[in-house]
DNA sequence: CATACCATGATAGTAATACTATTATATTTG
DNA sequence: CAAATATAATAGTATTACTATCATGGTATG
């Protein structure tokens, strides 16, 4: 599975970057220490001064390969969402079994990114964090509508899809596929802040976890072959 | 109910602000102006210089009323959750059936503000539209642990474990009702959001609401004396 | 092997932001 | 009327988020 993934690259939409960063050494060290940096200081601090500074590289350089930080977290977070994906697809495709599989991709989208593929330059466990804290900044923006319509979100939104289009395989009566499906996948973020920020709000802790807690609610919410 | 809305102050925090703002009129319009301003532009564009100079006064006089725009955003948001629980609580009060309770909460929690009190200085409608689009950025942050401590985010908490022990009076054997509380009022910004600038990922609509939604998904994942 | 070109680095410069500090002026209050 | 307080005006600073220009060094091509 690791050997697999090492040599898909995830396709992110052209128009995020102005340099493919993966064409080049110093594109992949952007990326890498871009992804401690962020999970280190936060979104708002990060500069590409600092990235600059930290990699033994020139701001400028790095304007060659993103126009400003934000395209640089769109690519963070569309390279995560199309990491996901792959393991979803590639863990349930092989399930006849519409409820196993969405059991399955259930896990996968509520769990933990606990290892990191250490072959890459890319940290998994560290632009999980990313992620949690910071996605929501990419698309909470004046310009969203235009940055949809540039295709900037199409692998986040086919993920989405994807477990609507479990959901409806479970359920074909269910009237709200599409919302559950992003319930899940937004809220499964949500879960994990506030467990690290605000437990009085959740109840999922070292014991209970998210996934436990979306498992339940959507098969208790689906009308499955033993409920229905 | 509006005139008795009218007589009632929503109290803030005091670290939040450095003078309270509803303690004179010049405070008053950095509240009533700050809420059109960011709406119209977003967080990210509105500056005090900004708004100083379109309610006739000065940056430096904002700053006597709060520290930053991340104080006034919490001031804000922390505003329009204390509205949000004053409506909740007036409304469930008296009902005794706890199902019945928990149902008209959700209504409340997951309905679209779309009535101005037209009283006060303060427009519910715009505001509900702001915290929509930037409510999260005001504890995504490296601080919000701090903040917290600090008692920044008390009535957001309070208004989740409000919810919170509405669904345990409807099923005391839920293991997750902060959670589920949590997933609601959360889950219900986001569905607007999503109805606003990502259809494809929601089903709600014109005709479909987050409410019905959200309804739906607690009164099937709850054991009520109906289905349990 | 020369040269052209391309990536990167270095430096400088700009407008805006997010403040802080000081002083002036108006308004309220005792 | 004097004192205190609120607000306004102005100036100044460090940082951010860029843009522009030029130098350099390696590599591909003719």
């Amino acid at each position: 599975m690791e050997r697999l993934l090492q040599s898909v690259k995830i396709g992110i939409n052209e128009k995020i970057y102005v340099k493919d960063p993966e064409s080049s050494e110093l594109g992949k060290r952007i990326i890498e220490h871009s992804i401690i940096m962020i999970h280190d200081m936060g979104f708002e601090s990060f500069t590409f001064k600092k990235l600059g500074s930290q990699i033994g590289s020139n701001e400028s350089s790095i304007y060659r390969y993103f126009e400003n930080k934000h395209k640089l977290l769109l690519y963070l977070t569309s390279w995560y969402w199309g990491w996901l994906e792959y393991h979803l697809v590639f863990a349930t495709n092989s399930i006849p079994n519409s409820e196993d599989k969405l059991s399955s991709a259930i896990k996968i989208l509520t769990r933990a990114t606990e290892m990191d593929s250490s072959f890459s330059h890319i940290n998994e466990v560290l632009l999980n964090k990313i992620v949690i804290n910071e996605y929501s900044k990419s698309y909470l923006t004046k310009e969203v509508d235009q940055e949809n319509k540039e295709g900037y979100f199409v692998i986040y939104k086919r993920l989405v899809n994807r477990m609507s289009e479990m959901i409806s395989a479970v359920d074909k009566d269910y009237a709200y596929p599409s919302s559950l499906a992003s319930t899940i996948i937004e809220g499964a973020l949500h879960q994990y802040f506030l467990m690290d920020h605000f437990s009085s709000m959740t109840n999922c802790s070292e014991t209970l976890s998210p996934t436990q807690y979306f498992l339940d609610l959507v098969f208790k919410t689906l009308k499955t072959k033993s409920n229905g």
